[in-house]
DNA sequence: ATATCTGCAAATTGTTTGCTGACGA
DNA sequence: TCGTCAGCAAACAATTTGCAGATAT
């Protein structure tokens, strides 16, 4: 997703809340748009860090949680002990991760076929889903 | 999973790790059991409580892991804060859950697609996966 | 006998919250 | 102007850990 698409999408959400983009949104935001692959808070604070961008750890904590409602950011938990984030896809149902359990690397999934699968399965159930979190625990080639 | 199976594989395990298969080791596995359902460290000690078993907070904890590393427990995510343990299946690869967001409803998804098609999409990116988290987040019938 | 365990309380980690002066519309 | 915000420090919840005496093999 680019900034302006991401910005967009955030100032209707704000807006929509009665809420103000402030400097520190924006600053968030163009970090957060910038890093091409998926992030921890406190990835993204040292990323600031380096970047000469000060923003305290409360306010990116409550930007990152709008920036998941707003729907740039979604969250997926790698069972590492702490939150993970990544740019949204822009386009219907999310993705899933393959994560090697020795080396930590993770490997997006993408296939049509699980979006599909997914909702066949849950209309089975009477539910109507809106996202999911798919994450294969294994060994990538080299660990293997 | 009967109790009988879960203990010849603590024990195997335990052996294996040179560690003891104790009486309060036996209360929890006991306990896990019994329950047919997720469960949390906490909703544990709750049930454990009102069984009259005695076991500390610290020593649950440290045995729900090595249960989870014998194979008898898996762990899940719901995005509820803290995590959740089941029972794991006894064959091939665990199942997914759908949450529902407004009431917290869970129900189990299994399906032998999901196998099949998890280790096609992990076999295409090199990996060897050996088990997977799946959480359908939506609507059940009684909340959409 | 000896290494592993338990329970306790204290420590940690990741995240959230209350407050006060600063900021945005 | 007036409500929202940022930063700080304190609060929190879930989980982990160090230690000293109890226990399993």
């Amino acid at each position: 997703m680019d900034y302006e698409t991401a910005e967009q999408k955030v100032k209707l959400f704000l807006a929509k809340e009665g809420k103000f983009f402030t400097r520190e949104r924006k600053k968030i935001l163009q970090e957060v748009i910038k890093t091409g692959d998926h992030f921890s808070a406190d990835e993204m604070l040292l990323q600031m860090k380096s970047d000469n961008v000060d923003v305290s750890r409360a306010t990116l904590y409550r930007a990152l949680a709008q920036l998941v409602q707003a729907g740039v950011l979604s969250e997926a938990d790698f069972g590492h002990g702490h939150a993970h984030y990544e740019v949204a896809d822009e386009e219907e149902g999310n993705h899933g991760h393959i994560i090697c359990k020795k080396c930590n690397k993770v490997v997006e999934i993408r296939d049509p076929e699980l979006a599909s699968l997914f909702s066949r399965l849950c209309a089975r159930e009477g539910f109507e889903v809106d996202s999911f979190q798919l994450q294969l625990f294994g060994h990538c080639s080299d660990c293997k």
